[in-house]
DNA sequence: CGGTATCCCTTTGGATACTG
DNA sequence: CAGTATCCAAAGGGATACCG
């Protein structure tokens, strides 16, 4: 995404970005918010290919805003929980949602903005 | 980043993120909250190759974000400008800035977060 | 159920050189 | 100053098949 060049540049928004400016990761974390919490129940629900799926889970708990273990004691069902961090998230997401939903466009939207 | 698959999603926040999910343009929006408004000045501030800003300033505008326009009436040089669509977002920057800031990750961040 | 491995192909990134 | 054009390498996307 943005390579080399802004590895450079050490700002709070590019960490931020690094870490889930990513569409699947915000849908992950949205859906988590609503208490998914299953491998296969994520996948189901957003319809995204395993791996995609598997290689981001596995970078939110790599950055701390998940984490994954079994449903009970030594079970071997797997559940992905959101930590502080990911918690700490929910607020922020709520706003980029709500903006996405006043501004952000669909067909309808950029032809209401256009006839503003 | 999520071709095709996520196409058929219609979530607020995949829009949103479409429209600035990149660290370039939320770098941009950034410089452009603290009066940065010419081509050149987004340059060498973030240290971008021109064909990626100019295409990034390009997706801004065409998304409604920034608005391009002369500097005075009948000047040749150009200037980038927010809109209310771009301002409307610089709560949500600042909240994201401040999530990096306090959660995500320098090497030093990492070793706070890991003493816990 | 919860993944991993593999394949292929498209997209993107960044450097650089050029233009008016 | 404000871009565009060109090039190349690298990364990422998704499908699918496979595994314990």
């Amino acid at each position: 995404m943005l390579r080399k060049a802004i590895e450079g540049i050490d700002s709070p928004l590019v960490r931020a970005v690094n870490e889930v400016g990513d569409g699947w990761m915000l849908l992950i974390l949205w859906a988590a918010y609503h208490n998914t919490s299953r491998f296969d129940d994520f996948q189901r629900e957003l319809g995204v290919a395993r791996n995609i799926l598997a290689e981001r889970l596995r970078r939110l708990v790599d950055n701390g805003l998940m984490e994954k273990r079994p449903i009970a004691d030594g079970a071997r069902r797997m559940e992905y929980r959101l930590t502080a961090k990911g918690q700490a998230l929910e607020e922020t997401l709520r706003l980029l949602y709500n903006w996405g939903d006043s501004w952000a466009a669909t067909a309808q939207g950029e032809a209401l903005r256009a006839a503003e």
